[in-house]
DNA sequence: TTGTATGCGTTATCAA
DNA sequence: TTGATAACGCATACAA
């Protein structure tokens, strides 16, 4: 019986029609063998494993899929899997996967709203059994309209989306950490805090905005104004708000980083001015690197394990898929304050 | 018409052939309009459409797949996402591939070579239409053999493997800038210099000795014994290999390590031993990472393009996956030598 | 240009 | 416990 359309491969691949037929049973009871059914005899079971075997029989999963209406597979839409923030999260949060069997399908949407609605229509296209995304915008109704569309369960990584109630979520706390590092900076004598940190409409930043406000009311202390930067978490824009900031007339003592990427730019914007950050000025950044560890001097941060996020965002997102009536839930991560070189007293 | 079997969603999803009835057609017509079928009418064309949109009607990826016998997804197959190394490389790949319509799919090693074996027979079964690979153990007999069977296009990110002629190789070219680097050194009148890489069968680790002892070959100098450490990429690793180095009767005067991790470690070892890298010790790495430029004093590299290298393996892929009678390539990135200040000329 | 019919490889139902 | 058979949703060969 020859082929009636233009497919197949080099011909090499069996299916279970021909391991029953090797084996001279039925393709219901090949079936049956390979997923473990318990109503098998073990003559049936060593028959068919016989014909598996001598035939190199491989599962097709793509058919299994489409007869089973579960992929095993489960969606990670990240801004930029280079930055180690998501990297690490997307590494712990596979390896959980993985040991539930499930396999991580990867798009990066480079930080732009629309490729997140993209992807995650892809993604449903393709229907992962779950998703995870870091969302470029919080607010973008497109992206929030292809995520409702979606059946399957979502975890958000560090983002609110009230738009979106049957998503769980991931977080740090942010607003503790940073409360921590600010306490930690008014302690020793500072006053001319400067924030930069991501766009104003995310999670973490609100969050750390929080933290930040309340460290001064705590003391009734006036912030001084004008020194907050939101915009973005890249080095460029680090780079130019320290320089903005240190070019004034009356510079902050200590600037808050708000991620590994803006202490590049933050650092590249000291060193371009010949400044020394736990001499000339306080630094705290967030999320520990290699470079805030081995940097002269170390740098103070506010850490929180990434890893162990995206082991916990697997973990309800398996939640939620094993039981679609499981309520969503929001798993907040504990932050801490690794105090190094970088912060000292004010001498003024 | 009741389902027969226990599948099935929340029933909302539309098939083609509910869009087939609603615009009153055939179900192949609906397919080849979706399918930009050159033989259909305008008025067919505008009948489907309209139906399509207005059951909200979103194809299946799977039956398509299945049907079709492509996936459109292609493995990834990395030792360790969280190493930038390894993130930029796959961030490079997956913009490349999802320019062409195809998904990457990702899974960590753990620099074991059981899982490697494991993971190529999953995505074998999950009919992945190409795989890259960076093999924990490039002489892994398991894992060759699984290579061996599939049927999809291979690409190999900086290993060498004989017996896989099939597979197309991306690399760099570690030779050269090893080359360049120990010159460099040999130019600033250092002698002593050890090197510090990874496991001794890898091509990155051959390639690299290869131009170490170029070098001092073309000067006819004799490299000291003993001061070539090989083993692992890690920073444990090249912490412990520094240490040793360091508490010699007669230390070398220059360090290469080879890799951004071991790079951590032998900064770690030397800030531990209050030794500062360009003035008591000349040091070069691989690879550029922000803490190589901004470390003080910055650390001398043997740059390469990782991104470049991804989009590269990318493309080396796609030309065997449109075209299965393409021979696989050998494709190889230049390196640079960024110099900098850890690198200095003896004094003694 | 469109419709009819078949099969991709699997799982699940039902009857034996 | 096993076998026959019907879907899963789609793309294509073939007939009209």
């Amino acid at each position: 019986m020859a082929r009636r359309d233009g497919r197949g491969g080099k011909g090499s691949e069996m299916t279970m029609r021909e391991v029953a037929v090797r084996a001279g049973v039925a393709l219901s009871s090949v079936s049956r063998v390979l997923n473990n059914h318990p109503d098998v005899s073990e003559s049936m079971r060593a028959k068919v494993l016989t014909a598996v075997s001598e035939l190199s029989y491989e599962p097709n999963l793509i058919a299994s899929s489409l007869r089973r209406g579960s992929t095993m597979t489960v969606g990670f839409i990240v801004a930029d899997i280079s930055n180690p923030l998501f990297a690490e999260f997307s590494k712990g949060a596979a390896t959980e996967l993985d040991l539930a069997g499930y396999t991580m399908v990867l798009a990066n949407s480079e930080f732009k709203k629309e490729r997140d609605a993209q992807l995650a229509r892809l993604f449903r296209w393709r229907r992962v059994d779950g998703l995870i995304i870091s969302l470029a915008d919080q607010d973008h109704p497109e992206t929030i309209a292809e995520l409702q569309r979606l059946e399957a369960p979502i975890v958000l990584f560090d983002r609110d989306a009230p738009q979106l109630p049957q998503a769980s979520t991931v977080t740090a706390d942010h607003a503790g950490g940073i409360r921590r590092a600010t306490d930690h900076l008014l302690d020793l004598g500072h006053r001319r805090i400067a924030m930069i940190t991501g766009p104003s409409p995310l999670r973490p930043t609100q969050e750390r905005m929080r933290g930040f406000w309340e460290a001064y009311k705590a003391r009734n202390i006036g912030h001084p104004a004008d020194l907050v930067r939101l915009g973005s978490f890249d080095a460029a824009f680090g780079e130019a708000a320290a320089s903005e900031f240190l070019q004034r007339s009356s510079p902050p003592t200590a600037i808050i980083s708000g991620s590994n990427q803006l202490l590049v730019g933050v650092l590249r914007a000291l060193h371009r001015m010949g400044l020394r950050p736990g001499r000339d000025i306080a630094l705290v950044s967030c999320d520990d690197v290699p470079l805030a560890e081995l940097h002269h001097p170390p740098i103070t941060i506010v850490h929180r394990d990434t890893i162990h996020m995206g082991k916990v965002a697997a973990e309800l997102l398996l939640e939620r898929i094993r039981d679609e009536d499981a309520p969503p839930r929001l798993a907040t991560v504990r932050t801490e304050l690794l105090v190094r070189d970088s912060t000292f007293p004010i001498t003024v």
